[in-house]
DNA sequence: AATTCTCTCAACCGCACTTAC
DNA sequence: TGTAAGTGCGGTTGAGAGAAT
């Protein structure tokens, strides 16, 4: 089916700004008979108006419930994580805002929040830190690979469910990262670890010592210590509690296992690389940020765009919804809402 | 004081969806 | 079931205001 043509807009009906009489028409009209059809709308109210302006008029300008002025914190954090939610859906976004239109909510995102982001380093789309600003959880994601690689892990125990205490501290510090750069002043500043020591976009294999910590703290203590400073964040950690789970494919990310050639050509060493099975089920879409383009995070350094977001976006919908979820992500989501602790922005 | 530039936001445009027949 | 009318939505435009030169 065609697009309907606009009502009446070849007959010479006026545009642009609304004169105070034609407010006044309209107010009047529709306090006494209320709005049902738009179109008709103009004729009854003696408007020389297209019913999609008057209604547009009346929906953005003359409701009495509209609420004006200055945005609230409180509504910038909201329209920001409805953003990362939903994306440029405004109407749903005004939805939860009492007396803010989508007209003004899309206005004020594209002059004035789409900067504010900008310049924090996050990209306003995704809602992702960008390129440079991904280089920690690289850093992280690639100290993993490289000591995989170099046999840092044991003989290969990463695959068969023993769980060292460096892998454990390294999962952690990968994490921790992640909610630094979504929430610096929401997570807790651990000092005990100083394992990135530098931001390589082509990380360097053969550099087996990169994340042996710099202080000479033991990885059980520096684990407890990053334990310890999350408190009850941590409790009832489990995994597939995220929806939008995705599992890596071994052979989707061109893997090498540990202990194969390290220096075969073609054989990506730089980044992709290997992920144990504790870390094949990764968050589709991101710890916050939700959005149609997602984060490609199994394959480090790219950025893989899914096409299939909707279905994701509905999961995070339902399970944000979800007041009697007691994930522990929803602990991770609530550590960064504006009720529990302010957002930097 | 005059001109130019930048920013803001109300309003428009056109597409897509829903509803009625 | 197909079609047209009605409506909603998101992207874009452009006039006006304020800032900068």
């Amino acid at each position: 089916m065609g697009r309907s043509p606009c009502c009446d807009q070849d007959k010479g009906v006026k545009k642009g700004p609304w004169m105070q009489e034609e407010d006044d028409k309209l107010t009047a009209y529709i306090n006494e008979n209320g709005y049902g059809n738009w179109r008709s709308l103009p004729k009854l109210a003696g408007l020389n108006r297209c019913g999609k302006s008057c209604r547009l008029r009346w929906m953005n300008y003359l409701r009495p419930d509209i609420r004006r002025g200055k945005f609230s914190d409180e509504e910038e954090s909201t329209i920001i994580r409805l953003h990362a939610l939903l994306g440029n859906k405004w109407s749903k976004i005004a939805g939860h805002l009492p007396g803010r239109t989508d007209n003004e909510i899309k206005n004020y995102w594209n002059t004035h929040m789409r900067k504010k982001l900008l310049q924090m380093g996050i990209d306003p789309m995704t809602h992702e830190p960008r390129t440079n600003e991904l280089s920690p959880i690289l850093d992280v994601s690639q100290m993993l690979v490289a000591a995989i690689n170099n046999g840092q892990f044991g003989n290969n125990n990463l695959f068969n469910n023993s769980t060292t205490a460096l892998e454990d501290l390294l999962k952690l510090q990968l994490i921790h990262k992640m909610l630094q750069i979504i929430s610096p002043k929401a997570v807790p500043n651990i000092n005990s670890f100083n394992t990135a020591t530098s931001v390589n976009p082509k990380p360097d294999t053969t550099v087996p010592h990169v994340f042996i910590n710099q202080s000479g703290i033991t990885p059980e203590a520096a684990t407890s210590d990053l334990i310890s400073s999350y408190d009850n964040v941590w409790d009832g950690i489990e995994d597939n509690q995220l929806p939008g789970l995705v599992t890596v494919s071994q052979d989707g990310l061109n893997a090498s296992k540990p202990g194969t050639s390290t220096t075969t050509e073609g054989n990506d060493q730089t980044g992709a690389g290997y992920y144990p099975d504790q870390l094949h089920k990764i968050p589709s879409s991101g710890l916050v940020s939700v959005s149609p383009v997602t984060s490609g995070l199994n394959h480090p350094g790219t950025a893989q765009h899914s096409s299939a977001g909707s279905d994701v976006l509905e999961d995070w919908g339902k399970f944000l919804d979800d007041e009697t979820s007691d994930s522990c992500w929803k602990s991770f989501l609530d550590l960064t809402s504006p009720t529990s602790s302010p957002l930097p922005w």
